[in-house]
DNA sequence: AATGAATGAGCATTCATTCAT
DNA sequence: CATGAATGAATGCTCATTCAT
């Protein structure tokens, strides 16, 4: 439905404003042109809206993560650096995404009823198995039937790797100056294909904080 | 002083109780048998307790893992072994720990003073370096120079999968019991090693969901 | 609207049981039968509710001055005169209006959002204005173009002698005893028309502390 | 003693960093290298520091005043401008005294003990009349007896004009650029002067805001 | 005289959510 | 579908003051 979408789009933007904590349902509703009753219309909970945003987002980089992965014509070991490269650029290209994930266990699920959580869950589950089995196949066999499990650790990484390398603003400047947080310093985009490579078994030496460029934007 | 750590201990005895959020001051205070006014003679803000806890057990477990890899008896495979079983173990058996690591950004680093924050990332960093260096030794010069880059990758899959497999009790029955859930059903303690394995490039085969017995406390 | 009122009214009666310390919200909530949440949805802050209530009430006495002011029947003197008496009356039938005049300084502006501020500093400047320039015709051009001024001083007189002659009735009873405390031992609403006849030149002589009996009220 | 001295002394500049509130005992304690329980060795409460350094500089300018008063060199006319002039003078020296005279019934006194604000007023009403009675032989004997009331008066008409037209910075720059406000841009030390001169029944036009200079520092 | 650890009352404010219309 | 007034729980934090040492 429209008003649906317009709340998504709208608790979107303004949670992209502030990425730290989730926008008031009123700022949402304003936002919207809409009174906050009207909210709950559509929504159960405030959380649920971004569980939902988080939940099309999902969908959508599984979608893609498929697409590639069923593409015949990549030798296997190309197949997986294309997903690398592919799944890292997604994430770039959606800042709400990981900011959210990151929100989910923490923030959102306890505030969810748990027939939405359950729901979300299960969606998940179901795109991670749909993806797996894709990934499996160039996996040499040594993953069969376990692909899924694969994809869960590389998200796990991700958003492992996200929490520690994404820092706010007043902190990442003084992280820049600081000899000591060396380590802190890498930038999210360059570490998580290293990282996941490294996963995946291919040749890849960790990256220093800071050396390398990230991936670009097409 | 003797104060100080009577508030942490007591707030992680409530904090255990309903990790998924943090227990208010004033219930902290009473629990040490302090006036809340005396707990702000100690800490700054509530969050800064949680910070200074998850900091202590930091220490304790990078002690742990230190201590472990500068023993000159074992072999290079065994060195990492034994590290990813001990650091399982530890996680184990200090169940506040990712609990915590969990809330960090989201929830604690927020609500605490840039000094605070900072001072907490600068003794990660500085204890991610030092393990790092003993940790590279055994990693045939393939991650010279970059063991705390890896122990980050290691941390950042922790409490990823954290992330994915802790799940609220309510949940977790119906987990159990749905098919379709499958991929969510993993125990952390077991999957951790695997995936842990599967980083360092021991041959390991995921496991599935709940089939494996986690790694038991000594 | 009458949500406004009712609280503005609660307000007022609240704060003449202690003219010396501003009622709590939930006091004031309370005794509208209102939840604390709703208090806020008609005030910014406690402090607004005392701010409007003093521009109310100086409204409404700016409204009775110059009606009598625009009174073509009264000769000068007897306009000037006519005016300090029925000011003295006004200001004797409202015992809120001076105790807070005298906070709004101290007490009230600093925790009140500036443009909250400046609107009520605006609207008295306009009262000031309209009065003052009602007030110059009856002085002789002598205060030509500075009537707003001249009722500047009237109201610093009025608010400045409240301050020194208003005591909590524990000092009062002392005051009364103490000899050495003559010159405070003046009734406000005696001495207040004799200092505003001095300042507009009218024969005067100051009065004795506590010799005269005040304006009554009619 | 030296302590209470330093206690004085570091309070007052203290408080004129920010004369909208009284600073914290640990504040002053600190200033002065001091415990905060020792601040309570020289003063039974926070006010009362306050209340005495009022007191003091309530003292200072008497002394002036009557000092001034007490010159037979000076015709009676002279004697009053000459009062005048010096008594500005002193206040814009002494940025403290206003601030807190305006402060002394709304915040100082309600937090004093009953016997210390009966001091303070008993040594005032004392100055009052000591001045008072030297003032009165200037005044061609319509004041005689009653030069303390018309000193109150003097001193009403300067706390109540203070309170209007000191107004903080950010309010300020509004009203200067605000035509509606035009009342209450005068510049103090210009309009109590002129106000006074008023009282003292002298020839004066009130000044419109902002035209005049004020009395300058000498 | 001096300390400083301990106290604990006190209060404004926010915001998700409901429900009568 | 839409409204928006009303709710009221929930909580961190300050700071003047005391008192045992």
């Amino acid at each position: 439905m429209l008003r649906r979408r317009s709340i998504l789009d709208a608790a979107q933007s303004l949670y992209l404003e502030h990425p730290r904590e989730l926008p008031s349902v009123s700022r949402i509703a304003q936002a919207c042109g809409l009174a906050k009753g009207t909210f709950y219309l559509y929504f159960r909970t405030k959380e649920a809206v971004f569980l939902a945003m988080l939940a099309e987002q999902f969908d959508e980089l599984i979608e893609l993560v498929c697409a590639l992965l069923r593409d015949p014509s990549l030798s296997d070991e190309a197949r997986i650096g294309s997903f690398v490269q592919r799944y890292t650029v997604y994430l770039q290209a959606h800042p709400a995404f990981l900011r959210l994930a990151v929100m989910a266990n923490t923030i959102i699920e306890p505030n969810v009823e748990e027939a939405d959580v359950l729901a979300f869950k299960r969606a998940l589950a179901e795109r991670l198995r749909e993806a797996g089995s894709l990934l499996e196949r160039g996996m040499s066999g040594c993953f069969e039937g376990a692909g899924s499990s694969l994809l869960l650790r590389v998200y796990a990484l991700t958003i492992g790797l996200w929490q520690m390398l994404d820092v706010p603003d007043n902190i990442a400047a003084r992280i820049k100056t600081d000899p000591a947080l060396d380590v802190l310093r890498a930038n999210f985009f360059v570490e998580l294909p290293a990282a996941l490579a490294q996963l995946f078994g291919m040749a890849s030496r960790p990256t220093r904080g800071g050396t390398a460029e990230p991936t670009r934007l097409p």
